[in-house]
This record gives C-alpha cells, structure tokens and sequence, in this order.
DNA sequence: CTGTTAGCGCATTCAC
DNA sequence: GTGAATGCGCTAACAG
C-alpha cells in the first residue's frame, strides 16, 4: 500500500490540507511545519495519487496523443520529442493507434477524454477532418488541413530538395511519391514542382499506383530521384546500386524524415528532416495554453532542414560544376 | 461538461447505483430499466469517466510501457504491439523514455505508480536491475537477466541465423554486434557462435569498439555477414554493394529484427524477426494475470522466425549448392 | 497560520 | 429490484 496523504497527516499530527499545502505552495504554513512535513514526505517518498488529484482538480496531468499509424518508421523520433516536451512540464503521455481508420481514431479519442486526458495531440487519418472537441487539440498534420496547428514546412523542404539537386547541376528529375491522397507527400511533391526552373525536366511517380523501373530511368537520362520519404529513397538507392550504377558519380538520391537508417548507409542518404523538437513543443504549448484559457495559438509552420550527406552529387556531365562530396552531414 | 452518471440517473429519476449496475452488469436490475437506461447511455453517449472509477476501485485501466530508447527503429513494432494487445483488454497505454538512463528510469517507474498505472511493461536499461515494486511488472529483456518475464529466444535465433548460412555453403562468416554490454547482442552472437560446424570460420566485430572494412573482409575470403540488427546489416550491405560486389552474388547478408526498411531495399534483407504480436499478449497478460492475485506466471521464451529474402544465397565457388534465390519472402 | 468540512465521479455495501 | 448512504485520495473553501 502506497502512503497517503491522510498517513502523513496522522503521523505528524497535522491535518491532511496542512499537508496538500506544503506540496502545492499554496496555501500559508508555517516554515517550521514545512520543514518537517517536507522531511516527512522525502523520507517515506511519498507521491500525491494522480486519481484523487485528477477527481478533485480535473487535471489528469495526462496528454494523448494519437496516430494514424504507430508503426510508421517517422514515429519514433516523433514519439519521443513529444514526450520530451511533455516531460518538461511534468505531463505523461497516453498513445493510441487509429491505424489509419476514421472510426478507430474517433473511439480513440473518446477513450482519452474518458481517461481524463487534459488534451489530445493528433495526426489525424488522412482526408479526416478532425470534429471539435470539448478539451484542447493540437493538429499535426500538413498546413493545407484545417485546423491544422502546427506542422512542418512540408512545401518549403520540398522546394529545398528540388534547388539542391539544381544547384548541383541536375536537369532530369524523377519524383518520387508513395500516395497522393497524403496532404503531406502531396505538399512535398508540390514544393518540388514549384522550384522547378525553365529547362528542368521532372517527372511524378507514385508508387502506390504503379511502381517505375528505377535503372531503367536512369538509363533514359534521369540523374537524379527525389522521394518524399527515405523509406522509398532507399528502396531506389538500392536498386541502382544493385543495377550497377554509382550513387552520386551517375546519379544522386535524396529523401525525407531522415529516419534512423539515414546516416548509417553508404552514401549516407542526403535528407530533408523535420525539426521534431520544435514540432513537438510547439504542439504541447498549443495544448498548454488552451488549458490556461489563452486565445487559440496561431498555427505554426516549422521550416525543414536541409541535410547534405553523400547521396547527393553533381550531376554528371556538367562542366559547370565542380563541388565535391564534402565530409560527414553539412546542413543549410 | 461531460454528462456524469449523476446526470443520467436525474433524468431517468432512478438513482446512479442503479446506473452503474447497468454499466458494469453486476447488480439485479429489471429487464425495463435496463432498457431504459442502456438507451439513454447511448443517446447521450455517456462514458464513465477514468478518475472517479479508478479511484474508487483502485484500477485505472492504464497500463505503463518504459522503454530504454524510443528512437529505437524497433520501438514502433513494439510499441503497436503493445497498444494493440492492451486494447484488446480495454488497457491504455502510458509511455515514458528513460533514455538509457537508470536514475531516469526509476524515476518514470515511479511517475506510472502515481498515476495509477495498473501494472508496467519495462525493457530495462542495460545492466539494470529491476527492484521489485508494488504492482505487476512484466520485464522484457533477455532470458539471462533476472526477473525476466518474456522475451524472444535470441540465442536460438542466433543459431538459426548460422545454421542457414552453413546451409548455404558459407564456411567463412563476419559476426557483426553493435555493444558487448547489451544482453540481447550478446546472446544473439553467442547462438551464432554455437551453430557454428567444425570447418567454419567466424570472426566476431564490436563495431562500438571498432568498425572493420566490410569490402576488405569480403576481400580476404568472408562470404557471409551476420548482423545482430537489420540496421548494422544495412550499413554493411550498402557498403558492399558500393564497392561493386553483389549481394548475394559474392557475399550474403543477414540481420535480425526485420526493420521497417529490410523488406523495401534490393535485395530485400534475410533477417530474423521477432514475434512482436505474441511477445506483447505475452507481456501483458503477464501483467494481467498478476492483477488477479495469480501466481506469477512462468517466463517466456518466443521463438524466432527466419524470413528468408534475397540477400543471403548460396556461397561462391560451392559446387553442392545449387538453390535459386526465392520470390518472395520464404519463412522458416 | 492551521484544522474542519465538503465534494470531485463513481461503485459498492446495505436497507427498503 | 431499487435507492440512500458511504468512501476511494485529494484540494479548495471556509472556520478557528
């Protein structure tokens, strides 16, 4: 049996609020009684029960946070950054897992609330629009979704991705999407396509509806592939490895989320990441401050990062260009 | 506001103790306010809410998960594996990061305790010992560390690894672990050191301490890497496929874990997966049946599953063998 | 400054 | 078969 607060009280011979006085700070105590009742509670490491505590206060000190799929490889770094900031204010973190499914992800947000989550952060299913509810929410999503509230720059990096692979000379792309019902693959796509200048040449693939003959391409010109994802960089940085061809001497490759395999192949896969940090902080202070009854935040877009690492090179055959594979990541 | 059971029972003019006989189906209520009320339930959608139950029953319905390193690109398996077999029993899931660090995990066993965790699922740091606490704990490391409750069988999975190598005519084989100090790698390489047969070679490389030459190894004869995680196989694997040898042509790889990637690259990725679905229902209900005063139950050892694909074939130069590279995966 | 009291939402006695 | 009363652990008002 875990002390109560009712056993500290009797042992000291003081009351139970005297007690709750000390650990909240609140009320007025004498700083002798403090000392003791501190003492007291060190000693026998006690913990306020966050039952009682959430039944009196209705605060949890609890935030979920939803996803549409947890065994995403782009989960954990995500996982663990929101769970770092809601550390650093003392917050838990409740998980649930809508598995893609509209329902799912309604029943899972029902459970929270039951739960007696103090908000809910949620990367909804796609194409679902996420109905208001009666506690905070903080939407990740991409910025075209509404009520979205803070996100990467999904546009932006894929602007990034498409000037680095032209600053290296490149005038024949391949675009590289898993699913254009994705906001975000189709954002990054977009921002690709909108960097695009005169004279290169750039052609979309999604591989969800039909699956492209990566060597083949490269042998009709393409020098360079661009995926929204590093999951489907890689599949195509092996592919053309496997077929011969030398990445970044005949042709570059670049992904998205640096994901945890990234840095590790040979050439190291150039990336545009995610500040998850950021992503993540902003979304708990979204949380946070609705909790205080503060006005809706405004929605916040976080800008990519570019990583350079060796899959990424000067395109052949282009006098122009000289640079060379510089060592270990270069960010921009 | 959320309705509340008192709200229900004003509005039916019954009183909330027959409310609650109703939800939980335990007292004798006539079949009409049964009824009645379920109807009502459901109208409203009305659901109990956590705090007050858990402090009534001294049950929360939350189910801890401490992990060593969320980043971990084997969490997100875990974790679905995890969320789904608790929600199979209506559990939640609180998740906490103790990032290596046993000071912070003993300080995140205590936070699930004080928010009313029913029971944690722990994967403790390395060379942590788990004190014994006052609540159910399903500890999920290797069959060698004390306390163990579940876990998969990586010593026979490291021999299997070996034995298919053997099968396939390799007599010279790279041993890859990352850490000496995790238990897992240890006893993944010292299956792989127990299948091996009079007449093989295999040296073993802590790439903590010291990362070898991959294309120079394969260039003094090794004809097969066996990596204790799909990710250190993948490094060797791209490694080698960029110095110009094929897998796995001149020299096969393997690795364990089957990673999000392993299936997605050419040639897909020979690995040894955990039984994440079983390990979890295991856990769990390791946790479950401590809550219904059980005896505790005895540990657990998961087999290991080879899923055979294309990076691992037959050795070079090895007139007996003659076995094609299959489509597909091929389990074992 | 400190103790007493009441009640958060719910499940469980025990009378009726 | 149903309802009134009680208390889980805690904090916020209010008395003292």
């Amino acid at each position: 049996m875990q002390p109560k607060l009712k056993d500290i009280a009797k042992q000291l011979g003081v009351s139970t609020a005297t007690v709750s006085n000390v650990l909240s700070g609140k009320g007025r105590v004498s700083e002798e009684t403090r000392k003791l009742i501190s003492e007291k509670i060190r000693e026998i490491g006690y913990r306020p029960g966050g039952p009682g505590r959430a039944l009196r206060t209705g605060r949890s000190g609890v935030l979920g946070l939803v996803l549409p799929d947890i065994s995403n490889p782009l989960f954990p770094a995500f996982a663990q950054a929101i769970e770092a900031a809601a550390s650093r204010t003392g917050h838990g973190i409740l998980i649930a897992d809508s598995h893609g499914d509209p329902i799912a992800q309604t029943e899972a947000l029902q459970r929270m609330i039951q739960r007696g989550a103090d908000g809910i952060v949620i990367v909804p299913c796609r194409g679902t629009q996420v109905s208001s509810l009666s506690l905070p929410i903080a939407i990740i999503d991409s910025a075209a979704t509404p009520g979205n509230s803070v996100c990467a720059d999904h546009f932006q990096g894929g602007r990034m991705a498409v000037e680095h692979l032209q600053g290296l000379g490149h005038k024949r792309l391949v675009l590289l999407g898993h699913s254009r019902r994705s906001s975000v693959q189709t954002a990054r796509i977009a921002g690709m396509e909108a960097a695009l200048e005169p004279g290169t040449r750039a052609d979309v693939f999604w591989l969800e509806e039909a699956a492209p003959d990566f060597a083949a391409l490269a042998g009709e010109g393409a020098t360079a592939f661009a995926a929204t994802s590093d999951l489907h960089a890689l599949t195509a940085l092996t592919r053309l490895q496997g077929a011969g061809m030398s990445v970044p001497g005949d042709v570059s490759v670049l992904g998205f989320d640096d994901l945890s395999f990234s840095a590790q192949i040979t050439p190291g896969l150039t990336t545009l990441a995610q500040n998850m940090p950021e992503i993540a902080a902003a979304a708990v202070q979204h949380l946070l401050l609705q909790l205080d009854e503060a006005p809706l935040p405004a929605p916040r877009l976080i800008p990519m990062k570019l990583l350079v690492r060796g899959s990424t090179g000067p395109a052949p055959n282009d006098p122009k260009q000289n640079k060379t594979t510089q060592q270990g990541d270069v960010t921009t």
